[in-house]
DNA sequence: TATAATTCGG
DNA sequence: CCGAATTATA
């Protein structure tokens, strides 16, 4: 027996229009820990982590540790019937093969109910190590996608640069090239405007802009992204998510070419 | 000779967005009584009947009865070139096979004149008894749309049963099923927000949900609609037009079926 | 053409 | 946070 009620139901909300893109379908762990998910993009570049921990719901009922298995575009349309302040409470049976999403309307007038069929998924989950990383950028979440979005009109790629002074957004295309600075500024009025560089060397990579743009459909989550960099190591783009936990991104840095694009096979 | 001034000229624009996507063309009626309409929808399903009552007119002049066929698409067209709070006048002459739309800004400094051919259609005007209904439902015109809306994502045809506690509408669809109860409730702030539910019998009957999305395109024209069910009866929604009159949508329900879809001719 | 998604204003 | 209007898309 399943039952997990959380209060902000628009958080749930914003996490699948965050994820639906990118993942197609994927299992839902719930455990005494919390709801988190874990799965590759459909074609397995990316990777997304989803932690709620339990403390975050009102009230968080799980007997025993369950996967579910879910077609993430059929729960978004599912969750899309919430209205923004109601109330969600996801259920499951132990043995059932199917999950409700209960919805409750702030004044209690309308309640509904929606069921959804579950499906075997089999999926490897990943131990995701702890590692250190040689700069972490934090900065508004707007401002990251605003950068994203403008440097994917120029190029497909996006060079990120980390100094001690800032963080440099760079790209180049068909019609020209484009570099975005970003100065570390700690002292601006809102914490939340804040671009805070913790450098431990200089850093340079490469990734796809079509990811990238993916993972900023989380912003509406949170103010502030976390960008996470090492040679070596898969980029992490974290969104806290207030009070519960985080989404996080993992992208697999580019590696660097030459001048010609170099096809594979030719 | 016929002319029928009336000073809130986006009702009128409001109707014809309501019923244009449902009925191609019909026969708008005047008499002394007011100015009507009653029309079948394309597909011969669903009935659409709209009055507005010569008072509702600033001026209604109507020297004989006059049937006037118009194709809505058109006659939309031409109301779009209304501004939202123009005035807007109907004329027609009586022998005449025109009828012209007059708009005139609220500062009187603009004033239009659209003139549109009229044409022959033939309807049987039916005669529509007053019938005793099971139940009725009046709630939040808003509410009703956003659930129609919202189970149309999940299903084809709604499920509307009403008993004394409320009011449920269910679906099923290849992605699950789906449930939203309404409480009855007189006891809100605001008159418009009650949901209330004059019951004789209990009662719950099956209809397309393609119909009544196309129904609830007059949500901009009242904030409360009211639903009249019984068995046996197409089901009645109607929204009131204030001080003037209503549209009501007509819809037969769908008989029941066996759990297996019944094509017809196999 | 009709609906969905997005943006803006109340 | 909801509703209106606009835009994008199927």
């Amino acid at each position: 027996m399943l039952e997990l009620r959380l209060l902000q139901g628009s958080l749930l909300k914003k996490v699948l229009e965050s994820i639906k893109d990118l993942v197609t379908e994927a299992n839902f762990d719930c455990s005494a820990t919390g709801f988190s998910l874990q799965a590759m993009d459909s074609s397995h570049v990316a990777l997304v982590a989803l932690l709620l921990r339990s403390e975050g719901f009102e009230h968080f009922r799980c007997d025993r540790n369950i996967s579910m298995g879910m077609k993430l575009v059929n729960m978004a349309m599912m969750l899309k019937c919430a209205g923004n302040d109601d109330i969600i409470t996801i259920k499951a049976d132990d043995g059932g093969d199917t999950v409700t999403f209960m919805f409750e309307s702030p004044n209690q007038d309308k309640i509904a109910d929606f069921e959804m069929k579950l499906m075997n998924i089999d999926s490897e989950h990943l131990g995701i190590p702890e590692a250190e990383y040689q700069a972490i950028v934090r900065m508004p979440s707007s401002e990251f996608a605003r950068i994203c979005k403008d440097l994917s009109t120029i190029g497909d790629t996006v060079i990120i640069s980390v100094t001690k002074e800032g963080v440099k957004f760079s790209t180049k295309g068909d019609i020209g090239t484009a570099n975005i600075v970003c100065r570390q500024n700690a002292t601006v009025d809102k914490p939340e405007d804040a671009i805070i560089i913790e450098m431990k060397e200089p850093v340079s990579l490469t990734f796809a802009l079509r990811y990238m743009n993916s993972f900023t459909k989380a912003t509406p989550l949170a103010n502030i992204v976390t960008i996470s960099l090492s040679s070596e190591l898969p980029v992490v783009v974290e969104y806290k998510i207030a009070e519960m936990g985080y989404i996080r991104f993992y992208l697999a840095p580019k590696i660097e070419e030459d001048e010609e694009d170099t096809k594979p096979g030719v």
